[in-house]
Formats: C-alpha cells, sequence, structure tokens
DNA sequence: CTTCCTGCAAAATGTTTGCATTTAT
DNA sequence: ATAAATGCAAACATTTTGCAGGAAG
C-alpha cells in the first residue's frame, strides 16, 4: 500500500516518533498502534472509537493507554481535540499545517467541514493584535440548513 | 440600583419568562434566582460557580435545577455553553445579539475576550454558502503570548 | 539497570435521571 | 385539578490515577 495517504501517515508517526525521542519519552508498540490508527481514521474519533479500532488489531491494548497517548499527540501538536456538544471529546489528526473547521447542524447533527483561509487569517490576525502567537483554534458553527434534505427537520 | 445593566438583566429576565410561558413551561422562583443570578454574573461561569453564587442567597437550591435552568437558557438562546478544554462546561450570557470570543493562553490559562466584526461576517458568508444558517458559535484560539508577562510562561 | 510505560482496577469528575413531593397555572 | 418543577440521591459517562509488573533506552 504505497499510496500517498499511507506514506503521509508513515510520515507523521516518525515525526511522533521523533517528537518523542526529543522529549525523553519512549517508543513503545502500543504508541506506534495507536497513533497510526488514529491517523488511519482521519475523522473526528472519540476515545471510544479509537480504542474499538485498535483492539481489531491488538486486542490486549488497555483504554487508559489510549487516552494518555491521545494525550500525547495532542501536547505535542499531532492532534486537535474537538467539542460538537455532544458530550465526548472527539479529536482529529493533524497532518503538518493542514486545519480545518466544522459547521453543525443542530437539527440532525451532520457535521460539514470547511476551509476558509480568510477567516484563518483574520484569527491569526487577531490573536496578534492581542500580544499572541496562535497554536490551535476550535472553530464550530451551529445552525440550521435551509435546504430540505434535513432529515430532522422541524416541521 | 436603576442602573443600566441592571435594566439589561431585568429586560433579558422578563424575555426569558416570556419564552417560558410560549412553551407552556412554568416560571419559578428558582428559575428566576438563577437566571438573576447567571445574567448578573455576566462571564464564562461554571456550574459549580452559579451554584454557589445562587446559594449564597437561596441556599435550598438544588444542583440539578441549576444543571436543569442552565440547558433551559441554552435551549432558547439565553445562554452559549463553552468549552476551553479544562474538563467543565461554561456558559455566558447571550443578551440580545451580543456575542463575542475568546482567546486562551495554553501556559496561565487566561482568558481574554474578543470582538471581530470581519471574522464574524465571514463566518456568517462561509456558513450561508454551505446552505446554512447560523444559530450560534464557539470560537476558540489557544496561544501563547508575546509580552512576558504571563506568569506560567515556560523558561 | 534505570526510567518510563502498560494494563488493570479504583477513584474522581461532571452530568443526567428517577422519584416522591411541592408548586404554578 | 393537572401538568410541570424541585431536591435529593442514585445512576451514569467520561476521564484520571495508583500501582505492580513489564519493556525501552
Amino acid at each position: 500500500m504505497a499510496n500517498p495517504t499511507h506514506m503521509r501517515n508513515e510520515a507523521v508517526l516518525d515525526a511522533f516518533r521523533s517528537r518523542l525521542q526529543e522529549a525523553g519519552l519512549k517508543s513503545t508498540w502500543q504508541r506506534d498502534v495507536i497513533a497510526r490508527a488514529f491517523f488511519q481514521i482521519d475523522k473526528h474519533i472519540s476515545v471510544d472509537e479509537l480504542l474499538a479500532e485498535v483492539r481489531k488489531e491488538s486486542p490486549r491494548v488497555g483504554y487508559a493507554t489510549v487516552y494518555r497517548t491521545l494525550k500525547l499527540l495532542v501536547e505535542h501538536g499531532f492532534a486537535n481535540p474537538r467539542h460538537f456538544d455532544d458530550g465526548q471529546t472527539r479529536f482529529d489528526p493533524q497532518f503538518f499545517k493542514e486545519q480545518h473547521d466544522h459547521l453543525i447542524c443542530v437539527d440532525c447533527r451532520r457535521i460539514l467541514e470547511f476551509d476558509n483561509e480568510e477567516i484563518v487569517d483574520r484569527i491569526h490576525t487577531q490573536a496578534q493584535h492581542l500580544g499572541f502567537t496562535v497554536t490551535r483554534r476550535s472553530l464550530e458553527i451551529y445552525g440550521t440548513c435551509n435546504v430540505a434534505d434535513c432529515p430532522h427537520r422541524p416541521a
């Protein structure tokens, strides 16, 4: 499977391993399995979902390890935590530089992703204006769809 | 205390009560006390903090009532839930139309508020472009301060 | 061989729910 | 009179932690 996506994933994985070494932390097969599964999925994933994914291949991995590894990934900039007001924290991978934002339908809870350079630029400008350097952002727009295909649209 | 802030607060309170009546729900002194305290404080408040505030005046209010009332306030557009990645949900009042966003220092967890019309406009444009009408937004910028007064700045 | 990591279970935290009683309409 | 809201405690869901054994550097 030497497709581009796979190569990108291995590249971030390498970057993650390097980062661990830099920080005096250890590379373990668990961290590898978890991080690989995480980058593979490439969508807002909950801890439960990630654990399930990981256990398909390695049933002996404990959920505390998944929590701890996700925390590591977040701390080192490889994952972003998200809150979509449904009670659980979700995470998505942060590939080099790439970031996106979300629009959530309050009726059907469908989640759309978007990428708006203008907004991002202005966010950075605003932060700079307040004397800050942005490390990450969390932008969620909640709304109702105007088109007629929202399954949970009230009458 | 017939100052402008107080008048504004009583006005939203009235609006809230009307909304309850419209929805066939009841006005209780507990809801009044909780909502009044909530609008009074006017900052990202956690459930615990609000409960403490409420109990200064009315020690017999249960925390389930605070949760339920906050939920009501959110559902009817009088409060916005916020997640600053510190484990608890915070809420701030939504006075007529006014909304703001946040910048959080990842070092010292200081929270700055800002209001950037350009960003807000573009958020609405983006949502419209995807066929949505915005009901609310959640924008948090995480960053590190460039000035030297951040108490938790690492060396 | 030392330090860090894992896995499990227990604990802590934050939020929701069931139910008997009280209150608003 | 009826429907809804309260307060308490218990249930629940999610995340964190303590610790003994195991693996990595």
